[in-house]
RNA sequence: GGACAGGUGGCUGAGUGGUUGAAAGCACCGGUCUCGAAAACCGGCGUACCGGCAACGGUACCGUGAGUUCGAAUCUCACCCUGUCCGCCA
């Protein structure tokens, strides 16, 4: 969410931040109706301000008199008049902030400077790591992981559907190794608390962040209870610290979790369908900081850097992509991609997602901190990464170190935790 | 799910419908005293919005939302949350 005063005083600055998304035909006619109702909504607040100073000021009056034994019928009189004047003002102050709160909640952040405009083809590629392997004699993860039952989308169709896994045996094992390696790493070697959350949470947390109002659809909802199934350890992470003030010298703080993701994935119908690419359910270990404004940029960098450390310890290679602005997340200010080789399918397969949402979610979940004693509260800045998603590294894992006889040698790392050193 | 008891400022905790943004204490900040510190004493100490260059003025906020009233922390209703007991349950 947007500061008012952003309307006020830079609607030309939002207007062209909606233009670099691509979004200025959508969006700009409702920009142009908050400048009305910005106006109006200030006529309004100033005219229900005039009326109720009149009115507290009567009420003064009238205890005076009551307590002197005079009569005060006239003022009573009045204030009731006042009393209803305030009503209708207030209804109609109500209606333009919530006609200015409906268009505001669904404006997407304004992407950095140095964040390229357009659609996704003009995404950069800033750097990559490691030599692909040639996708020749590469089986997909599909064709490998039959072959040793690592996971089971029939049954998984069976008593969920379409969209869902079963992994088994070594899959679940290796399922289980990637969950304690990415949060042993964090915690232990990239400085970050871990937190276990609920994966249920209320209309306010999916606000907080922006998935909610205009990502409902795509979220999975508990209706009889307004609750959502988490889309990421985002939301709950996010939110720890909602309607919160922060002491300044605590920051940054850093927290990684492991959760379930669910995702409807409404309008990705016959992408990904093959393999674990693109699931209803899938698990991820998340990384969420929360930082001064002045540090967001490098704390940015170092958030990539701990996601980029994952896969350099696996061995994978992959690339680094600097998003577009027409292709950055809703929330983002500024999102890097990090995709990894998967030779069989033969595509660079997104792993990760490493943004910073500015004072866009923090505007929103109105979590600030205080950057001294004394000093005013401040709305913090927000950032969140993967690091990593498991279906799709466990793909590319698969896929990277297949053997000429077939087998699945085990990432170095993952050895302690998988118990062995192949698989097949 | 049922029955009680509660939700007031960073914390503890008062608050008869009428100078209550809210007593008091703690914590915190500044000052006096001191060689320094502690203690004591004095003063300060919420957030947001509207107007104003500013000083400052105004409005709102005592779980949330409605309502009664000239006036609500205080009365009414609904909801949410917490605690305790019962039921159920991994």
């Amino acid at each position: 969410m947007h500061d008012v005063r952003l309307v006020r005083e830079r609607l030309d600055d939002l207007r062209e931040a909606m233009r670099r998304r691509d979004a200025l035909d959508a969006l700009g006619p409702q920009l142009d109706r908050c400048e009305g109702l910005e106006r109006e909504r200030r006529l309004l607040i100033q005219a229900v301000e005039e009326r109720k100073a009149a009115r507290n000021a009567g009420s003064q009056e009238v205890a005076r008199r009551k307590r002197a034994g005079e009569p005060a019928d006239d003022l009573i009189a009045s204030g009731r008049a006042l009393g209803d004047e305030i009503g209708r003002l207030e209804l109609e102050l109500g209606d333009a902030e919530r006609s200015l709160a409906t268009i505001l909640l669904e404006v997407p952040n304004i992407t950095l400077p140095d964040v390229p405009a357009g659609d996704e083809s003009n995404n950069v590629i800033v750097r990559s790591w490691g030599d692909p392997r040639p996708s020749e004699g590469v089986r997909p993860h599909w064709d490998i992981a039959a072959q040793y039952g690592l996971f089971d989308l029939e049954r998984a169709a069976k008593i969920s559907g379409s969209g869902f896994a079963v992994f088994r045996g070594a899959g679940s094992r290796l399922v289980r190794a990637l969950l304690n390696f990415f949060l042993d790493v964090h915690t232990r070697e990239h400085g970050y608390e871990e937190v276990w959350t609920p994966v249920l949470v209320n209309r306010g947390s999916m606000t907080g962040t922006g998935q909610l109002p205009k990502f409902e659809d795509d979220a999975y909802k508990i209706a009889d209870d307004d609750l959502f199934l988490i889309p990421t350890a985002e939301v709950p992470v996010t939110n720890l610290y909602r309607d919160e003030i922060l002491d300044g010298a605590e920051l940054p703080k850093a927290f990684t979790a492991y959760t379930p993701c669910f995702r409807r994935e409404a309008g990705s119908a016959g992408k990904d369908t093959r393999g674990i690419l693109r699931m209803h359910q899938f698990d991820k270990v998340e990384l969420v900081r929360y930082c001064a404004p002045e540090q967001s940029e490098t704390e940015l960098a170092t958030l990539l850097g701990h996601a980029e450390s994952i896969l350099q310890r696996l061995g994978i290679p992959y690339r680094v992509k600097l998003l577009a602005a027409g292709d950055t997340g809703f929330s983002s200010a500024k999102t890097y991609d990090l995709e990894a080789w998967a030779p069989g399918v033969g595509a660079w397969l997104e792993v990760s997602s490493c943004s910073t949402f500015t004072d866009f979610q923090a505007r929103r979940a109105n979590i600030r901190f205080r950057p001294a004693k004394g000093e005013k509260p401040r709305f913090v800045h927000t950032l969140n990464g993967s690091g990593l998603a498991f279906p799709r590294t466990l793909a590319c894992i698969l896929e990277n170190y297949q053997q000429p006889d077939g087998a699945v040698l085990v990432p170095e790392v993952l050895r302690p935790y998988v118990g062995s050193d192949r698989i097949g």
